[in-house]
RNA sequence: GGAGAGAUGGCUGAGUGGUCGAAAGCGCUCCCCUGCUAAGGGAGUAAGGGCUAAUACCCCUUCGAGGGUUCGAAUCCCUCUCUCUCCGCCA
């Protein structure tokens, strides 16, 4: 959420900052609501308070053994009044709420300006993607013909978009994870945190996703329905709702692996072929809580950590900028990591990582305490995949194949393979 | 699933209709005293919101959440949620 001060402040300016996104702002019909939200609400407190020390008085003149009739009377006039004037305040403000939920965060100044994906800004690369001796595959033809990868057995039980994995592919799959768990829990200081995959609408609320995106997710049928989250940043940054964090204990920095379930509803047609896009997928999460200064270093820092992995998996990739017109809801600057994909002859996204500022942390209340003034302060949350286990394996896949169809272990992943240095056919 | 108990400020814990946003203690901050330390004395110490140039006054809201009764609710009534204990079931 955009602070509403800055947003009755400087709306136009706020309207200027959104329409970068393509975001249309309506500044008329909101400040029109917001004038009447003030009128509103100065007389219904005005009314309250007249209350409150009337009623008071009543208390003083009982016990005085005197007669309180005439102030009962009087208070029980402005009783109606007041009913009136909170029913109404009541309303507006609901309104007020629901066009500011649906708001996304405001763009740092930094983002580039563009449309979409084709508009992101590169910022650097690391790694030459491989020269083949020989003609490459994609990581379908590579897995199924291993007999390790099998879209079909996925389909007879759930349909499409989802895989079945086998044998050393599965284990790969398993190590990749341990490896990222690991990586981030030793050496970047990531404590792993195991938590629900279901949640409760409140807790997307906070994140973002909701009210806005509810077609994106999965929900339950039972009497209180659950989400299935569709990322680790959901149950990892709602950690730190309704809470305030000394600023020493700050910053907190969480990685979780979940599954990830998105319906892909509006993405008919894309990736239809393959693991790229799935309706469950595997995810190691990266989340830091920081002070609002720190926000910006960090966001550096975490990209890094991200970056760390696909160094260590020697998987060649490059770091985008996202443009206006590409960042993320709850964002106010990201960016994508997108490693090599030899089957696709093309970078393909792995990673988001994402400076949210204040826009979740005031959704849900997650608050520092300033150590100089005393003040609680909103903090800034920060989240980014480090990275993504399905698409990680396909880049593994496609980036050490061999001539002969195998697919080479990167060495970073041996220790988890059990000895194994390639995938075969079974 | 059955039976019971509870939910109050950073913590412990009083408070069953009228200056209660809330006693007391602990903790924390500042000051005083004591040549250090210990002990002692005093003051302060919730969050959100409105108004505003203001992080100054003032005002509103909040005692798990949501409704209700009342001129007035932490206190009475209803619904829900969560926590704890015991029993049953269970990966």
């Amino acid at each position: 959420m955009i602070d509403p001060k800055l947003l009755r402040r400087a709306t136009s300016d706020v309207a200027a900052n959104l329409s970068r996104r393509g975001f249309e702002f309506d500044a008329t019909a909101y400040l029109a609501l917001e004038e009447r939200r003030k009128t509103l609400q100065v007389d219904t407190e005005k009314l309250q308070s007249e209350r409150n020390t009337t009623s008071k008085q009543i208390g003083v003149e009982t016990a005085k053994g005197g007669d309180p009739a005439p102030l009962i009377d009087a208070v029980t006039k402005y009783g109606e009044r007041l009913k009136n004037c909170q029913a109404q305040l009541q309303a507006v403000q609901a309104e007020l709420k629901e066009i500011e939920l649906d708001l996304p965060n405001l763009l740092d100044d930094s983002v580039p300006e563009g449309n979409d994906e084709s508009d992101n800004a590169e910022i650097r690369r690391w790694g030459e993607p491989a020269q083949f001796d020989f003609e490459t595959h994609d990581h379908i033809e590579l897995g199924e013909s291993l007999g390790l990868l099998s879209f079909e057995a996925a389909s007879k039980i759930s349909g499409s978009r989802f895989a079945v994995m086998r044998g050393a592919l599965a284990r790969l799959h398993r190590a990749l994870i341990q490896f990222m768990l690991d990586t981030h829990t030793s050496a970047h200081g990531y404590q792993e945190t195991y938590v629900p995959y279901l949640v409760q609408d409140h807790a997307l609320v906070g994140t973002g996703q909701l009210p806005k995106f509810e077609e994106d997710l999965f929900k339950t049928t039972t009497q209180t329905p659950y989400y299935l989250i569709p990322t680790a940043e959901v149950p990892l940054t709602n950690l730190a709702r309704d809470t305030i964090f000394d600023a020493s204990e700050l910053p907190l920095r969480f990685v979780a692996h979940t599954p990830c379930f998105r319906s892909e509803a509006g993405s008919h047609g894309k990736d239809t072929r393959g693991m790229i896009r799935q309706h469950q997928f595997e995810k190691v999460e990266l989340v830091q809580f920081v002070v609002a200064s720190e926000s910006a270093r960090v966001l550096e820092e975490l990209t890094g950590h991200a970056e760390t992995i696909l160094q260590l998996l020697e998987l060649p990739y490059r770091v985008v900028a996202l443009c206006s017109g590409d960042v993320g809801f709850a964002a106010a600057m990201s960016y994508d990591l997108e490693v090599w994909l030899p089957g696709q002859q093309t970078y393909r996204e792995i990673s988001t990582c994402s400076n949210c500022t204040d826009f979740q942390a005031r959704r849900m209340k997650a608050r520092v305490r300033n150590a100089t003034t005393g003040k609680p302060e909103l903090m800034h949350t920060l989240n980014g995949s480090g990275v993504a286990a399905g698409r990680a394996l396909i880049a593994v896949i496609e980036n050490y194949q061999q001539a002969d169809g195998r697919i080479r272990i990167p060495d970073a992943l041996q220790p988890y393979m059990g000895g194994i240095a390639f995938l075969e056919k079974i």
